[in-house]
DNA sequence: TGAACCCTTGCGGAAAACCGCAAGGGTTTG
DNA sequence: CAAACCCTTGCGGTTTTCCGCAAGGGTTCA
């Protein structure tokens, strides 16, 4: 069984729950640290130290505590962390339902489990964890579902994004030319934006914009 | 301390951590349900024995898992179970961060405590516990603020509500009397449905459409 | 009862969103 | 290399949203 294990949870009554559940497992040392630069710091130190970690169980939002964070999601860390270790073992345990969300990190960024919150966690979390032992993926079935159903939305770039967050925020189409440039993106016009929108309207099968928001919002991408 | 308590919460790893906490606060007899309706049952069940519980612990969002549920929200179930048992005390566990549910929880249905999931969870729902077995009310600071601070957003009336979501869905305005009167309300006319939306923006201080979906969504009115 | 208040509604005009058409430029692919 | 394709952009016009002003009706309260 793994040897080192990194709990990145900020929720205590859960990782409490995982902790206990790896202790359980014999795995001699459990870490838990609340906060995505803690975990990133903490994975870099003990690859410094030559006593590396082999398995990093993460989740995937994480409240504002401290201020000054570089790393505030679990995203984040897990791209950060692949950069310096990249044979360590990723396991996401979240409650996101975010299909885009789940796509990028399974697809691009190649965790190895990801089980999500629910009814039958902590028999899922025994089963990632032994699978990932075996050098084997483990994705839930909801994961898989999730994973399958979501070949909608996909090629959504950083302009994309960044005007759906607009939006969000309230700033017109009009707008969003001039804020696109502040965010040191190329200088597109109100027609472009325009064309942008219509085309995220389409991939989220969105009505017009205020029914556009939901369905970004609920896919995670806002 | 309490004898008998109930845990109504469908996250295994964090009815696990609950149930693990109050065993080792000597409380005997602890049980877990995973469905709004089991808890009903199980508060009705042990009272028409005469050995009734005396502390509800639930969360307020439920997946969705067996057909035909009855009460599928710890709302419901509070109110529910009110009243069968209307001493028993309750104490909510949630991550909602409604502020329109918190604010019906503790007016209308004066649940007797109220902690939000986190990173103190599990200090606060020892403390939690202990005021509330002494008669007293717990509600974390989180909560309190949000009460506080939640003085804005409080006259929504259903017809309100029902705009939002009808917007929400992509009617457009102009649809939005006819809906409403499907929906048996008495008949709007257009420039009344754009104060009204008007006065949605005041209320959650929203920009424009767009941004008031995002708001209203956050608060849970969507 | 009358002043104050709020909700509904109409009118009219400004601003924003929406969209078809088509041209120009860049990339891909056979 | 040329056809096919996609992205960007301008133009022009329609639809939708937004909002100030003001009138009418209902309720509250001193």
């Amino acid at each position: 069984m793994f040897q080192k294990v990194l709990i990145a949870e900020d929720y205590s009554m859960i990782n409490k729950g995982i902790e206990k559940h790896l202790k359980a497992s014999d795995v001699p040392v459990v870490t838990v640290v609340e906060y995505c630069d803690k975990a990133f710091q903490e994975i870099q130190f003990a690859l410094s130290q030559n006593t590396p970690y082999q398995l990093l169980i993460t989740d995937l939002s994480f409240e504002e505590g401290l201020l000054n964070q570089k790393l505030t999601s679990g995203e984040e860390l897990v791209a950060a962390v692949k950069k310096i270790q990249p044979e360590l073992k990723i396991i996401v345990f979240t409650m996101e339902q975010r299909i885009g969300k789940i796509k990028q990190l399974v697809e691009v960024l190649q965790v190895d489990g990801f089980i999500l919150k629910g009814r039958k966690d902590t028999y899922q979390i025994k089963k990632a964890i032994d699978a990932v032992y075996q050098n084997k993926n483990y994705f839930s079935d909801t994961v898989m579902r999730l994973l399958r159903s979501g070949d909608t939305v996909e090629d959504l770039d950083e302009e994309d994004h960044l005007i759906l967050q607009f939006l969000a925020e309230g700033i017109t189409q009009k707008e969003i030319p001039e804020q696109l440039e502040k965010n040191n993106f190329p200088t597109y016009q109100l027609r472009t934006i325009e064309s942008r929108i219509s085309k995220l309207k389409l991939l989220f099968d969105a009505k017009n914009i205020p029914n556009l928001m939901i369905k970004a919002k609920d896919d995670g991408w806002i």
